[in-house]
DNA sequence: TTGTATGCGTTATCAC
DNA sequence: GTGATAACGCATACAA
């Protein structure tokens, strides 16, 4: 044994507490002291293995082991330009229906090895595009859930980074779209067949991409069975957008309603009850998304559920992957670029009990 | 007007072009280019205001407008040692309860010109270990939203970043208690007024700090009454672990109960609705947390609230603005650092109709 | 007030 | 296979 080995632990320990001292954590340059070279050999076998020899990878590893150490994200994302970081824009954290984005995001982003970073736009295209701002020199890529930028804005960012969309198709753009027609397909079957011949669509807010396409859904479903269809609308996304549509749904005569999302028809029904209207025996509800809650209210909210757990995680995934477009390279003119085509989620619509892709719809009175 | 001037707009160009070319963003030296000056006067003008001649900062921020500049925050970083994002830590997501603390927090953190980071630790105190050291790197400050971490491994992490606990105490360890103390006691008063002579606790985890602190306020809140009580537990939070406990329960003979937290609440009613047995009248059911939902259940779920919007806001806030304990200066032995005292919240316990500090009790048989 | 020089911790590009 | 050195973008002592 040399003097050199039986010295190891008393090196180890003078170079751990001059780390302490500075009061920061140890770096590579501790660890090629500690193990005996270079601080390019110790990035290196921490790194790339295979692409060092397997004594001095040991070497190394032993010592980076015994100072504690861990890569400073920092100077790694400042040399290679990428952070390993992903963002997540929210039009509305306490929107039930994020809640499984978010999760699904949470948990590809970790097993990707991403750290996700999170930010809420309060419904408002000018604080999202404030967050945005804020999120893109720190993230690799951006993932927008139902998000009220305007395509161009969008387009723009995805020319910076690489940017994906839930719940909105923007041509050039990846996005993940749970496909809910089929759900809305068997809503409207089911509720002609339990004898409804008019129906009203209580539509959400009119920047919103999703909330089109429901319509158009809704629209064509109902005069494909002739069924007389009407759009009561804009309205708030929330419980209290359901409640104050009320009245315009009881003066439209029809004896269902389909809301653009649970929480407006949780709203609906509450406002429903209070003025003594029964659910479903005078007015049938029907919500899309299967919040959290839906199963408990009574009666059971009649709902076309899309898996946004999945969602959020092939968004994150996307992202993750992806590269921005490749910019114009002239120096003038529009900027041509690839068209990625955006791809579309096909979850299988829940099935519960009544309806298949719908659960627990309300009967006709 | 100067030949130079007369450029400037073609230079902007150039070196926009430039910019492109290397497929990245603009960054100081760009500026300091454009503007005609060094490097560190750009770096000064855009971040410390009046150390400079109004004439340059004007010369420098259009220069910088021009090239759409905004700062690399990794470079800042690596420099600082600050990276302005903050780590919230989580044990479930899907958990409504943390909802409220999540849009806390993140309002708080964009106020604060924070970005926040978020993990989730699936209930796993190494999950949550893991995601903690994965995180810890990236940010100036940890929140931690009902831990699983051990007491010391709680405080070992507080001495290398400013951490803030949200429902838990740990000595010399910052945190934010929402108190329910008062809640609990106009609870019980309630139950006990309302005819109620026997009353269970059905447990939470028994690693959760929250649920030994509110058994042992309801334990003193119903021994003062003379009421009998016992625990029933330990349970998983959840509505499934409401739902397994209804067996229990009424083995106990009790007329009464409450739930650690609404999950389990609506379990056990929702079990009970399946067995026949109707709530209030046969049961009277009570839960924490006041989570989104459970004003709309039937009937309405006996809480306690706490505001946790405003706990996770003020956890942020407290871990923007704090600093590690002091680390020990010694060679050997203990670490002796100065033991802050953990601040209690006290927010008002919502307001409804039947009970002050809980909301819409529901009545004995 | 502004310019010069240096360092933050890592990866990449050369040599050897 | 490994070492030396430059570079990433910014902030900051120190000089002028």
């Amino acid at each position: 044994m040399s003097a050199q080995s039986s010295t190891d632990g008393d090196a180890a320990e003078a170079i751990l507490a001059r780390v302490r001292a500075r009061g920061g954590a140890a770096t590579i340059y501790d660890i090629a002291e500690l193990a005996g070279v270079n601080p390019s050999t110790v990035s290196r076998a921490l790194g790339k293995p295979g692409r060092i020899s397997a004594g001095t990878a040991a070497k190394v590893r032993a010592a980076a082991e015994r100072l504690d150490f861990r890569v400073n994200p920092m100077a790694r994302a400042l040399q290679t330009g990428k952070t390993r970081m992903l963002g997540l824009v929210l039009a509305d954290i306490t929107n039930p229906v994020v809640f499984g984005i978010v999760r699904g995001a949470e948990h590809a982003a970790a097993a990707a090895g991403y750290t996700l970073v999170i930010a809420e736009s309060q419904e408002s295209g000018e604080n999202e595009a404030e967050a945005v701002e804020r999120l893109l020199p720190s993230v690799d890529g951006l993932v927008l859930a139902t998000t009220r930028l305007s395509a161009s804005a969008i387009t723009d960012l995805a020319q910076r980074k690489p940017v994906v969309l839930i719940n909105r198709a923007v041509d050039g753009v990846d996005g993940v779209l749970p496909d809910v027609g089929a759900g809305v397909v068997e809503l409207v079957e089911h509720l002609a067949s339990s004898g409804h011949r008019a129906i009203a669509y209580l539509a959400g807010p009119d920047t919103s991409w999703i909330n089109a396409r429901r319509w158009s859904d809704i629209l064509a479903a109902a005069e494909e069975r002739r069924i007389a269809i009407v759009e009561i609308g804009p309205n708030h996304p929330t419980i209290a957008g359901g409640r104050d549509a009320l009245r315009r749904v009881r003066a439209a005569h029809v004896s269902a309603v389909i809301a653009y999302n649970d929480l407006m028809a949780i709203g609906l029904m509450q406002e429903a009850a209070a003025r003594g209207i029964t659910v479903p025996d005078q007015l049938s509800v029907a919500g899309f998304d299967d919040i959290f809650g839906s199963e408990l209210i009574v009666p059971p909210l009649t709902t076309v559920a899309a898996d946004l757990v999945a969602a959020g995680g092939r968004a994150v995934r996307a992202a993750g992957r992806g590269r921005r477009l490749p910019a114009e390279r002239g120096t003038s003119g529009t900027a041509a670029h690839d068209v990625a085509r955006a791809w579309v989620d096909r979850p299988r619509p829940r099935r519960m009990t009544s309806a298949p892709g719908v659960s627990q719809a309300g009967t006709a009175p």
